[in-house]
DNA sequence: CGCGATTTGTGCACGTCTTCACAAGCGCCT
DNA sequence: AGGCGCTTGTGAAGACGTGCACAAATCGCG
């Protein structure tokens, strides 16, 4: 479930707090999510709490760290270090959730060489050698959407199972290669258009529960009442 | 839908093309999704194809980006200038998706007054004046997990409904108010989960189709068997 | 003018996810 | 030892999203 690491988190932040249980719904609480929802996801993992009591936390958190893989300290390689791999790559929250860094890459030689938090750039035809010397579990594309496809299809050419793309396209790789993509301007869009829902219920108080949002060509859409889930 | 800026971006890159018409099917691969789910999205939209020839491109932009509210440029201001807050300040893809950072704001007193990107930090108690000299529609929360609640806070109290948050930490704010969260690790970890999956296949070739990993504690969770839908 | 090729829009069925509600189990207090 | 309150785990119902498959509609060509 993609909901684990959000478990894990809201955990380890029980327990800096000094709490050695937690019931279902503390933890959803601090997760965001539904209590019944949680006890189900955890109910999955066979996990099991005590009836009366709650969840050992500390138990919990070993539980989700090895279900999620994150028993052992992934390497990932990262392949582009503009304005986002820059930060990408000085990002703590990688290096204390159980990843590491392994390579910086690019394929812009005047950036290798160049040292970004203590690593060395190297060029991303490198990326053989880099896959030898040490096993890359993830490649993190931070390249223009024009690079993103070759940049991929070099990663899965030295075994690379696992990539996470922030370039804004689609890539297409093998069957079992796994894909996540974060595109950054796609969440803005998707709170503009919150906003502009907002602002025409507001502007249009006639229209009551199902609002119907003219569009220019006449044509209209038809929208939800409150929540809408997106 | 949040798959509408999805569309958005294929419909652009097909534009530049040269292409003035497209099919379902053509648009679908563009943007990785099935036909048939791309045609129920636009006709809930109400925008019209032609059967038998396919959808305006440009029509059909035009359309989506009124939706998704598009039409006019929103303002953005951006708190937290650390690793991630600087690349955010500078990522083109904003500016080129109808998006202007409209203030880069910390709590920090040694950054502010930094010149970023060509736009000066100012403290983050400086946003009731911000909010004034221009109508702030989202705000991105790039702090540390301990300050974006605050900062939550004080963008509620400008006037702020849409939050982007990258902080890894749950915000609580009024109805009417929509976050969005992103967070890099919580990203990485899935993936890791999927490598730690796939490992325990092609390690247990034993266990067929319905994989067994055993837990540290004898406990044992069942997997699916092909594609995990996280 | 008519026909066939092509593509949209959508009814229907299926699987998944979510939520409620409650029985079963555990610990504590008397 | 017994009862009481609290919490987990789960069955069932409902909402939701997905994908197939096909009718309706449009264009181009003979």
């Amino acid at each position: 479930m993609a909901r684990l690491p959000e478990y894990l988190r809201a955990l380890h932040n029980l327990a800096e707090t000094g709490n050695e249980t937690v019931s279902s719904e503390g933890l959803a609480n601090a997760a965001g999510v539904n209590s019944a929802k949680l006890r189900k996801d955890l109910s999955h993992l066979g996990s099991y709490g005590t009836r009366g009591v709650g969840y050992d936390v500390a138990l919990l958190i070993e539980q989700i760290e090895y279900v999620l893989g994150l028993t052992q300290r992934r390497a990932v390689a990262l392949v582009g270090v503009g304005n986002l791999g820059h930060a990408l790559a000085g990002y703590d929250g990688f290096a204390s959730r159980g990843f590491r860094i392994a390579a910086l890459l690019d394929a812009d030689p005047a950036r290798v060489g160049e040292e970004i938090h203590g690593m060395v750039v190297r060029h991303v035809d490198e990326l053989p050698q880099v896959a030898a010397e040490e096993s890359i579990a993830i490649g993190v594309i931070a390249t223009p959407a024009s690079a993103a496809q070759r940049v991929a299809d070099q990663l899965v050419a030295v075994g690379v199972t696992s990539i996470l793309n922030f370039a804004p396209c689609v890539l297409s790789v093998p069957d079992g290669v796994d894909v996540r993509k974060v595109d950054l301007a796609i969440e803005l869009q998707i709170l503009s258009f919150h906003e502009h829902r907002k602002a025409s219920l507001t502007g249009l108080p006639g229209t009551g529960g199902s609002a119907l949002t003219a569009l220019p060509g006449g044509l209209v859409v038809t929208e939800g009442q409150e929540a809408i889930g997106t």
